[in-house]
DNA sequence: AATTTTTCCAACCGCGCGCTT
DNA sequence: CAAGCGCGCGGTTGGAAAAAT
């Protein structure tokens, strides 16, 4: 699996690294170390760019590097922290001795991914869209027991077209101990206002029921999975919370 | 067995940050 | 302060190998 060996316009050499100059580039890194990523290769006698000798030295060379077959450990460590810090490789490859960002990278995007999506989709009994990713049944149907969850049922269909949406209103909510509205405004502000339909919780007054839905890991978690609920459920909890300012199960 | 599609990972590219001049 | 340089990071691509048809 290697790339077809060329010469740029500047007659430095591109593509799959030769046997040859692997041994050169570990012989002089190891002799000289490495304080000038740029002036290395013309000393060590290389036709590469700096760079190009930096990703071999990190990704293939350097010893201890390990190299395919993740374990499930590792598996899950990265989702988990995939989770928490988003494509931050060079943080998540700091918890791998060995792995190298580029490596965790390419699983991610090569395995990891599908796998988080197609769990997600798997365990989200109320997710209804189908997913191009996934080889599995896609449609369920869904009958709320909850009183709110019919709710639910009827308005994710029905929501007016003039119904303004949570963040543009002047109407705020406790919800959690904090402002629903100014809760979402702030995070419509950063991460825009696409409307999803609504995924609902068997309770949405109840956190800890939410947390268990999402698969959150830690107490850490919540925040994050909290905030993305209240953007993709902004407009359905406007509704909800007129419908039933109070909590159904305070007094039960 | 031949062909097509998918998977996997090495390598490239462009951007941004920090340091030096 | 601005310009230049070197490095590190994250996104993307190329292509061999493996799997599916």
């Amino acid at each position: 699996m290697t790339r077809r060996l060329y010469y740029d316009e500047n007659g430095i050499k591109r593509g799959a690294w030769s046997k040859k100059e692997d041994e050169r580039l570990r012989a002089y890194v190891e002799r000289h170390g490495h304080s000038n990523w740029r002036q290395l290769p013309k000393h060590a006698g290389l036709s590469r760019c700096g760079k190009s000798c930096r990703l071999r030295w990190l990704n293939y060379l350097r010893p201890g590097v390990k190299r395919g077959s993740y374990t499930q450990e590792e598996d899950e460590l990265i989702i988990k922290l995939h989770e928490q810090l988003g494509n931050k490789w060079s943080l998540i490859a700091k918890r791998f001795p060995g792995r190298s960002d580029n490596g965790i990278k390419n699983h991610w995007h090569s395995y990891l991914r599908r796998k988080v999506e197609c769990t997600h989709e798997e365990k989200s009994e109320f997710k209804t869209k189908a997913s191009g990713t996934c080889k599995r049944e896609t449609t369920k149907s869904f009958e709320p027991e909850n009183p709110l969850l019919s709710f639910a049922a009827a308005s994710s269909s029905n929501i007016p077209e003039s119904s303004p949406p949570l963040w543009n209103s002047s109407a705020t909510f406790s919800f959690g101990g904090s402002s629903v509205a100014s809760a979402a405004s702030e995070i419509i502000e950063e991460f825009g206002d696409t409307w999803t339909p609504p995924f609902v919780p068997e309770n949405i007054y109840d956190l800890d029921n939410y947390y268990s839905l999402n698969f959150a890991a830690n107490e850490a978690d919540l925040d994050e999975y909290y905030s993305s609920f209240l953007v993709n459920n902004a407009e359905f909890l406007y509704q909800v919370m007129q419908e039933f300012p109070e909590d159904p199960k305070k007094d039960m």
